[in-house]
DNA sequence: CCTTAACCGAGACGGTACGTCGAGTCTTCAA
DNA sequence: TTGAAGACTCGACGTACCGTCTCGGTTAAGG
């Protein structure tokens, strides 16, 4: 992947990068991810527009790894039980989603990326991949646990469970939902359970 | 709501309506939601740009119209179990986003919709209504079933229903997995019913 | 050639051609050919770029009709004599070539149109036009008194008067040589006289 | 003039500078001058772009140095009449501007020379130098001879003949005019002859 | 012989301008 | 008043070049 750096010629600044990130995420909460411009975010991290272009394909790209960075290495959850399990993965999912920046990007991110053939095979693979680990995680303690079948279709539960988060925090209220990752938790579990 | 035309001068030429839609539809298919733009539909429609002004506030309203009108009057389903209503019912949410025009326009509408107060709320009031109406009913008729509690919250469902389907069918593959329908109801079903 | 302007659509605000054509001399007085920009043009005029380049194909056509407008409805001088016809051409186009802008404009303007291929027809055919007529009927005028001979070649002639100008208004001194216009109208009268 | 290079440190290759002024001169000729850009010179020279820096100011003088070189050290004609010196100083000062890097280079190095005080300066102290000099020595051998007063303005005329042509060659034909030099040289001889 | 300083290639850097396109509004003539 | 046409202001797009800077790495002369 990582076509190596070279080391020819002078090093990108990695100030640079960090004050282009930084502009980003302002931005996309302050004015939206539509309103963002490449050229405004270049302004305001005190940096030619080539700099970003030098980085980033596009404004899909930089917002996408502005916003979401944080995301990594959280541990799988393991209380005890499947429904307990999937709270715990939708609470961090809901908080995902919920914060300023990721709130205000993800929809126009989300159309952008499926506009374009090459970022829509990114978003399973990038952006739900740690997602779908650490639900697989869940799977196999709760397989092990006897409380549901082998074959669980873990990207149909997946797609379910980031889709009805997607529409509710995304698209829907202004307030939202607190008792959304209980109750979809509950269901979910309930739902894909043996008997 | 209508402000109504007033009725003095020339009336206002219906076969202007027509085109202004099919162009809209077809430049969708074709060159996808963000490429679509209100003077093409205009060029193509064979239309001043000012005659789609003068109908619609802009592109999502337009291609909202365009892409969403033979939703709305299909009955509610009424298979004598919830699991089948709700196979039934997302059969048919599945057939409405697959279809070419939705499936291209549906992420950008969204997005479109998602960054403008105004417009965020009549993603539930209009784009939700008609599944609504027809969830509320089958959820009444399963409550006087006994199958479910009579408090079950239709819009976190709704929600989850439609979150899962627009995932899964907007943003992920080309290929649609068969069995979405028939997996989601049955596992929301058991999910919600009593015991 | 003229491509009739078919009435049809909003027809062109001659206010904006104006202020154009006004900030377009303004910018090239006061900041020179090469730092005149399209867009500060436009940002002085209070108009679209849009608007520029609906009306002009590039920089050195506009500048072009900023500068050299004026040039055309002077009649052919008649004194009796080329030598003082030829002086008082020449005194002309020393003022046309001296004015501010023109002056801040040339050098540059000629090396654009003659790096075009396109616009290095129009040199001869817009530019030294004007000036060939009225030179035509001197000759003319000459000929008849028996000054010169039938085939002077008149397009050399106009090279020499102009390319002299050119050279010492635009390119070398500060200071213009007050006795320029008389000097060389007298040389080169002497020297295509017969005998 | 020289700031000498002090000695201290590595000495500048001589091979740099013969590449960078070969790419030069052909990327001139092939893409013109306005399109030449140093990166591309650099490029092709096989050159880090400071290193053209480090030689040369700008485009202007690197250009000028890379098509003016061969210029220098004819020696002044000498055939006896006036006439006949200055057909043979135009025929080389034509066959100076025609060669091809040089008709590519001239109207947009002129203009670039002329935009910039400092470079306007050398107009006449280095690009012009070497045929003021040989027409003063020309002019020296006139005066012996009694062909030309003692005051003749130098100057005027070097404007006349370099100007001439400049026009003829660079902005006009595609076509060069074989008489030119003929024709100009016995116009002006004939022009400031005695009598 | 080993520092020291200028050179070199590569390429990143902050800027500025390019010419095109879409948004939404405005202005004309004609129906 | 509607309608087609198209001009209007505005602002973003992604590219190219400017001239400078910063890397690692030569290549001499001077101490």
């Amino acid at each position: 992947m990582s076509s190596f750096p070279s080391s020819r010629g002078r090093p990108r600044d990695p100030r640079s990068h960090e004050a282009i990130i930084s502009a980003a995420t302002e931005l996309v909460i302050e004015v939206g991810y539509a309103a963002t411009s490449i050229g405004a975010v270049a302004a305001r991290a005190g940096v030619g527009k080539d700099t970003v272009y030098r980085r980033w394909r596009g404004k899909p790209e930089l917002v996408f790894e502005a916003v979401f960075t944080t995301t990594d290495h959280v541990p799988a959850p393991d209380t005890g039980t499947l429904a307990g399990d999937l709270t715990a993965l939708l609470r961090s999912l809901v908080e995902e989603f919920h914060a300023p920046a990721a709130a205000a990007a993800l929809p126009g991110l989300l159309a952008d990326f499926a506009a374009d053939p090459v970022l829509k095979a990114r978003i399973r693979s990038q952006f739900l991949a740690p997602s779908k680990e650490r639900l697989l995680i869940v799977f196999e303690r709760a397989v092990a646990r006897g409380e549901i079948a082998a074959g669980t279709p873990v990207d149909l539960v997946l797609d379910t469970l980031a889709g009805a988060v997607f529409f509710h925090v995304g698209l829907v209220g202004e307030h939202l939902d607190r008792q959304l990752a209980g109750w979809l938790a509950a269901a979910i579990a309930k739902g894909i359970e043996i008997r």
